[in-house]
DNA sequence: AATTTGTCACTAACATGCTAGTATGTCAAT
DNA sequence: ATTGACATACTAGCATGTTAGTGACAAATT
């Protein structure tokens, strides 16, 4: 394995992690969290090369706190080190967006399976209350308002499962696929899919029906992933050879 | 949060990690083996203060890659690393090992529908290996042995899926529960019931009935859960206050 | 005796220097 | 034009020096 120079090697925007304000925590945290940004808004993309010279002197901060970020970034799988060469963002590959909508609603469909056997008024009447915010969205067509309010859904379900854990680990797991769903338009009908979607999630839960909301949840994560395939086709020069 | 010395505060036995051979890659991550071992062992058990200095005069490196090692116990939630304080290992908590249960049942279960669904024979013909295997160990009554087979058992359902970070994964959700494993005796006709469980799954496997397969791996995980429940009453000292 | 305060030892976090290994460009030989 | 040796300029990994924050403890104060 080597990292190596081509005419055609993308380049970081570097104006797009410009500062490490924003953020709390350890000069290391603050140094990850602006790096995971520029990867996953794709403002350091696939087979860009990171410097950690370049970088240190743009953040205003040592290589120590790059070097633990990095670790962790590739960890997450979003960037490759290769010892005493160089480290490079990861390109996408099919097969790891398809793992990782695998382990995704592994987790998902077990948080969806504990509430809908386990839920209480209070919770219900919130997962009701986003259900009924997420139609609204829907009838308004502010297509960023709306996605916020389906990840929070989707948020919920973890936070009531009492599990502290599992929302971060579903953050980390899902990474390759949020970066991917970055480069993908708003498609037709999609808006209305994922609401009834919801809807027949909600319908499951309501019933305490956990085999039901299985099925229900399963379905809406298996159109994700699907909705990425023709991604390979249309861009290429992202994935992995 | 503090890192507080008390007269009671256990101690790590040095003689477990003298050395980092038997391990490969990077120093750092030879380091995080060895440490990794220790504290999954009781050697370095919870409430145990890890010093830098000592390990690295120790181990014979320096303090950089016992930091990286620090940083990813830490990920894992093995080390508890307070800024300018100090670093010891982590207390238990039924809390944690219900939640590593929990997200270990998602993706074993996840595991084992998809391989009920998509088995093909030369799989089959491995599991059923196993399952010979394990009866005979049930017989020959070698413990270590049946612990062996058991997990290889789990190992090829993660395999069999074809996602490769998956069974990596589960490893790191597990290690609480892993961790806590290690303290509780075999118990009485814990094999024979680990054998009808095993049997069980296989049996849904044969049929490519994925909710019997995510049934019966459920009730077989929930057990392990279960058992561990008591040793929160028998050494209160290992656990979290 | 109880409480505050100052000091000292110790820590993680960070900065920087060093080393060994890798890619790349140059130039000589063919 | 092609190849191959070599010098050069990079890199990650590791070692070590520095800084600022924390706990422990004893002296000072109430």
């Amino acid at each position: 394995m080597s990292i190596q120079e081509a005419p055609t090697t993308p380049m970081i925007d570097m104006d797009a992690l410009s500062d490490l304000s924003g953020f709390q925590g350890t000069l290391a945290q603050r140094v990850y969290a602006v790096l995971l940004r520029a990867i996953m808004t794709m403002a350091a993309p696939p087979g860009a090369i990171l410097r950690k010279p370049e970088l240190s002197e743009r953040l205003g901060v040592s290589r120590s706190p790059l070097t633990e970020a990095f670790a962790r970034l590739s960890a997450d799988g979003l960037v490759d080190i290769v010892p005493q060469s160089g480290s490079r963002v990861t390109y996408l590959s099919l097969d790891e967006i398809y793992e990782a909508s695998f382990l995704r609603t592994a987790l998902e469909v077990a948080a969806v399976r504990h509430v809908a056997a386990h839920r209480d008024a209070h919770q219900m009447e919130a997962l009701e209350r986003n259900l009924r915010l997420l139609t609204f969205q829907a009838g308004e067509g502010d297509l960023q308002a709306f996605f916020e309010v389906d990840e929070a859904f989707h948020a919920l379900l973890f936070q009531f499962t009492g599990y502290k854990r599992a929302g971060t680990l579903v953050r980390t797991v899902s990474l390759q696929l949020t970066r991917a769903r970055h480069l993908i338009l708003p498609q037709e009908g999609r808006v209305e899919s994922t609401l009834a979607e919801h809807a027949a999630i909600m319908s499951a839960i309501r019933a305490g029906n956990a085999a039901a909301a299985q099925a229900a949840m399963e379905a809406h994560l298996d159109l994700v992933a699907e909705r990425l395939a023709p991604l390979a086709e249309e861009r290429p020069e992202l994935f992995r050879a």
